[in-house]
DNA sequence: TACTGGTCCGAAAACGTTTTCGTGTTGAAA
DNA sequence: TTTCAACACGAAAACGTTTTCGGACCAGTA
């Protein structure tokens, strides 16, 4: 229950003045032999350490980063803040977490509460309703006030800064070559409404592929789901009516959706139609039959992330010259893609 | 790029003093009618914000929590996140996680970076490194330093604190009774090595059940693993060679596993052997087939472990009286334990 | 006129640091 | 003996707030 000690209370239990053992701590040339190691012993023996926030105020600086993301139960998101908090802690960076809900206005709430001085920048990705809406205001606000704002995943044109995504279009053509190269030749897709950005590029991934090997594209075999919570319904619908001999979903629940949808249609996955998911998670890897999918690699985005935020953070005098990372996705071939016998037939 | 807005700045531009500004912004009823209003429209005009460090500094007081937990890549550790998240900014708070990857020495650290004045108090699940040491001088450093913890699911009896834990030994127990009471006469167990708190009190809870039924308690069915990557191995094995009727596992990834495992062997989940597993999240869910599973209610959790700490952060004068908060756990009924014709017969 | 009381505002301290600058003491050189 | 570095330390300002206290001014009263 004792208050924490301070530099005050040292210097008053030394009898030295505060600056004294500010500079005896900090090894200033200017403090003598034995008083320097009077204060320095002292100090240990007592477990003295600055406070953070009087520092912050003094220089201006949190070493504080803002992370604000959509929701959290999702395996993608924790692997990126796994990436962050990684790169972050090494360099003395503090992580704090706020989740939007996919909710603009909250969103804009906490952008607001740590802009006020608890943080020196932002890793963020957008909330759905905010790309709904397009509204970006708060965004340019902060970087406006000289906080540096760096976007994750799901990134936004209309604002220029630093940007971290993945080759989503890239990633999702592979796994739909990955298909067809397995004797797919009647694809459907399960992807998300445009508004969502990634949703919207992987849907382009998809129709490109069939372009380049020259396959019709049928719209009918397209089904873009608004909400999640009734994906399960929509996909049994979708898939009762078509038959097709390969799914390109572009999340993970959207793909166990769809095998279990084909399994009470009686088709079984891998040997009747081929399943390939989007993000590699828990999920895909443990469930039967484990999902082909492509990985996101998270802990990569979010540690290249922090890097860029932190170089902003750290470099002298910002010379404006924003760069977007782009992290590779890689195809995981796993149960439910795999050439069956039936299928070599 | 302007830097913020400040209390002195708006004193210089309204060639008043800066208590005045501070004054007028708060309603003190010292200021005149006419430069409160004044004021007040200067500030809303550039809209000022207070810096969020300077009041920390002046009040002691950060209105942030700390939150130290083993890993994120976990759906029950995400909502418990989402359950402190959502009380925390209701009241005002943020939050402030780290990760200690289940590594003692991360978790020391964290908690000794967020100790110097970034957080007012910590919300904390401890890493099993830290339970299998024993080591628990960081929390009671913390503690005798006047700021409050919660312990929260995996709690520590040595050290004196509010807690938040679930009746693990319970929702076992009724996790195995439901098992028995679908016809189930040889049930075994997959679970961690006893240093893993919610490990142990979820295998007394099995062996509490087999009891209660008066049933035989072999040795042989109790699987304790230590490390959760070559877990698979060793569930396989475990199976192979025994013949069991129901498998309780107390986790999802152990819970997949054990389908996985009977799979191999020729046995279907239900139709000959039940599962059920602890702690639901997606995985439980979207599984084939779906996993009867005992709920956490990791957001309820959350929530109270968040409320218990703000309270006593907001209580006046502390009165020393520590609660430990059980949530209860319900039974989730899915398919993998759902009594089946061949079953009933 | 002299006092009282109220209204409205500013000065200053405080939170815990760091850093600039000034100053007193010493010892040696002149 | 005087002068002057060099040395060792302290005072004070600053970061952005809030709050206590004191004081100026004015109107009203005795």
């Amino acid at each position: 229950m004792k208050p924490k000690l301070t530099l005050k209370q040292i210097a008053y239990e030394l009898d030295v003045s505060v600056s004294t053992v500010s500079k005896a701590l900090r090894d200033s040339p200017e403090i003598g032999e034995d008083t320097r190691q009077k204060v320095k012993a002292f100090a240990q023996l007592y477990n003295y350490k600055p406070n953070n926030i009087a520092l912050s105020l003094k220089n201006r600086k949190t070493r504080t980063i803002g992370l604000v993301l959509p929701e959290i139960v999702h395996d993608f998101f924790a692997t990126v803040i796994s990436g962050i908090e990684e790169v972050a802690n090494k360099k003395g960076y503090n992580v704090i977490i706020c989740l939007s809900n996919n909710s603009f206005d909250r969103e804009v709430m906490n952008m607001e509460m740590l802009a006020n001085g608890s943080t020196d920048g932002f890793i963020l990705s957008v909330a759905k309703e905010t790309q709904q809406k397009g509204d970006y205001h708060h965004l340019q606000e902060v970087i406006n006030q000289g906080m540096p704002v760096v976007l994750v995943d799901r990134v936004v044109e209309e604002i220029v800064c630093d940007k971290v995504i993945i080759d989503d279009a890239e990633g999702a053509a592979k796994a739909v070559q990955h298909l067809i190269d397995s004797g797919c030749s009647n694809i459907g897709i399960i992807t998300t409404v445009d508004y969502v950005s990634v949703g919207k590029l992987r849907t382009n991934g998809y129709l490109d592929a069939l372009r380049k090997n020259n396959m019709v594209i049928n719209d009918d075999l397209i089904l873009k789901i608004e909400d999640i919570d009734q994906s399960q319904e929509q996909i049994n619908e979708f898939l009762k009516n078509r038959s097709v001999d390969g799914v390109f979903a572009v999340n993970e629940q959207f793909a166990t959706s769809a095998v279990k949808a084909l399994s009470t249609k009686g088709l079984k996955v891998p040997e009747d139609v081929l399943v390939i998911s989007f993000s590699d998670g828990e999920l895909s890897r443990r469930f039967m039959p484990s999902l082909s999918t492509v990985n996101q690699h998270g802990a990569e985005m979010g540690a290249k992330a922090a890097e860029l935020l932190i170089e902003r953070l750290e470099r002298p005098v910002d010379e404006e010259h924003y760069q977007t990372a782009i992290v590779r996705t890689s195809l995981i071939e796993r149960e439910s893609s795999l050439k069956t016998k039936k299928a070599v037939v």
